[in-house]
DNA sequence: GCCGGGGCGTGATTCAAATCACATAGCACC
DNA sequence: GGTGCTATGTGATTTGAATCACGCCCCGGC
C-alpha cells in the first residue's frame, strides 16, 4: 500500500528529514497490516526493513534455550523496531509479533542507512533511539529482580499508563492492553499468577475491564504506590 | 597516570583511529586503579568518561524499587562501558563496580564524541559496539527465562568461558571469576543456590576452584550440554 | 600469630508461585 | 445464532528456591 511523505514525517524518528529525502523513503516504503499474532519481524534472518507502528501494539518476543517465550518490550503506535541491523547489518535477534491488529511502515534499511549516513541529525536520532532501547531493558531487567510478585504486575501495568496520565488523579486507560499470558512473558511468571494478581486488583477497583480494546486505569495514584512498594496489594 | 597512543590503540574500539586523533585523546585520558569493590561509574550522574577496561574485571548493576541489587552484564578487559551518553548526554543508568582489583582508561566523552562526530568509522563502530550491548541484553534476558535454576547457572558460567576454549575438549579457565554473590544477582537468584549449583560441578569435577583468581572448566563439554539443556545436574 | 571480615558451605524451615486440571466467558467467523 | 478458539477464572497440590541461622575457611592487615 502507498506510504506518503507525511505519513512518515508522523513519526518523530523521521520528523527532522529534508522533504526529498523524505519523499525518496515513502517511495521505497510500504504499509502493512497484520492480524493478532501475525509475525511481523523474524528472528534469525537478516531483516531488510526497519517497522514503524502506525497503529496497535507489537511485542518483541525472544525464546530460552528450552523453549519458552521471554517477552522483551511492547512498541506503541509512533515506535519503532528492527533498527538494530541498521548499525551492525546483523541479523534480526528478536521475533516481533503483533498484539493487536497492527498497520505497520515498512522502511528499506537500504534506504535508511544511506540518509542515516549523510545526514548526522539522523544518525543522531537514530544512536537516540538505540540508547533509549538500552535504557528500557535495564529497567525491564530491574523488574525481574522484584521478588514480590504482585508488585512485578503493577510496575509492567504501570509502564503501559501512558504519560501523559502519569501525573493526574484522573483515572486512565491502556488501549489494547495485553493479554494476561503476554504480560506473563514480559515478567518470567505464570498466566495464572498475572490472572491472580489482575483479580485482586479488580476487586479493589483499581482497574477495571472495557472489552478487550481497553483497560481502565480507575486509581492511577494506588496502582503507582503498589508499584513503588509504598502499599501492598 | 599517563596514556600512551599505544595503549588505545589496544582497545579495538579505537583501532581504526587516526594516529593525530589517538595522540589528542590519549592527552585527555587518564589510568586509574580500583580495589575491589571500587565504584569506576556512579548511577543517576552525568558521566564524562567513557571506560576501558584494561585489566580486571568489572559488572554493571542497578538496583530494583526495592533496593536489591540487579547485575547486568560483566565487562572483560578489552571491553568497556559507559558509552551510552555519547549518544544521548544522559545519565548513567547503571553502576559500574570493580569486581576484583582493576586497570580502567578513561577517556573524556567530549573528546571521544568530537571523533565520533567527524570520523564516520569510529561512529560505525560506536554504533556497533551499542548494537552489541542490545544482542547481549537480549540474550541476558533469556537465561531469566529458564525455570531450570542449576542450567541458568550454567548458561551464565558458559558465558564467561573465554571464546576460543568453548569448541576444544579441553579444559578452560576463567580467569577473575565472579563471586557467587555476583553470579546470583546476575540471574535474580540467592547465593545459596549458587553455591549449592557449584558444589554439584564441582563434586562431578566439572569444574575446580584455583585460588580466587581462576576458576578451571574440566569438562568443558559437559558444562556446555548442561547449559544448552542436553544433560542435567 | 592474632584478628576480623568477606566469601563459602550447609541444614532446617517456610511459603508462595508453578503446575495441573478444569470451568467459563468472550469474540470472531461462519 | 451456533461453533470453536482463545482468554480468563479458580481450586488443589506440589515443589523447590528463598530465607534464616549458623559454622568454617581464607586472606590480608596489624
Amino acid at each position: 500500500m502507498i506510504v506518503t511523505p507525511d505519513l512518515l514525517r508522523s513519526f518523530s524518528i523521521l520528523k527532522t528529514l529534508a522533504d526529498n529525502d523524505l519523499l525518496g523513503l515513502a517511495q521505497q516504503s510500504s504499509l502493512r497490516k497484520f492480524t493478532r499474532r501475525g509475525i511481523v519481524l523474524n528472528a534469525g534472518e537478516k531483516e531488510e526493513h526497519v517497522c514503524l507502528l502506525f497503529e496497535g501494539r507489537l511485542q518483541g518476543v525472544d525464546f530460552t534455550i528450552d523453549g519458552r517465550e521471554v517477552g522483551l518490550y511492547f512498541v506503541q503506535p509512533g515506535e519503532f523496531c528492527g533498527e538494530l541491523g541498521l548499525f551492525d547489518r546483523g541479523p534480526q535477534p528478536e521475533y516481533v509479533i503483533a498484539l493487536t491488529p497492527s498497520v505497520v511502515v515498512f522502511v528499506p534499511m537500504s534506504g535508511l542507512r544511506e540518509i542515516m549516513n549523510k545526514t548526522p541529525t539522523v544518525a543522531n536520532t537514530l544512536g537516540l533511539k538505540l540508547a533509549d532501547r538500552v535504557r528500557q531493558m535495564i529497567f525491564q531487567r530491574s523488574l525481574l529482580g522484584l521478588p514480590n510478585i504482585p508488585q512485578r504486575v503493577c510496575c509492567q501495568l504501570w509502564a503501559l499508563v501512558p504519560n501523559k496520565d502519569k501525573e493526574s488523579d484522573a483515572a486512565s486507560a491502556i488501549a489494547n492492553p495485553p493479554t494476561h499470558m503476554e504480560i506473563a512473558i514480559m515478567l518470567s511468571m505464570s498466566r495464572e499468577t498475572v490472572t491472580r494478581v489482575f483479580q485482586t486488583l479488580q476487586k479493589r477497583q483499581i482497574v477495571r475491564r472495557d472489552g478487550s480494546a481497553n483497560l481502565i486505569i480507575n486509581e492511577v495514584k494506588i496502582l503507582k504506590d503498589i508499584a513503588e512498594g509504598k502499599e501492598s496489594i
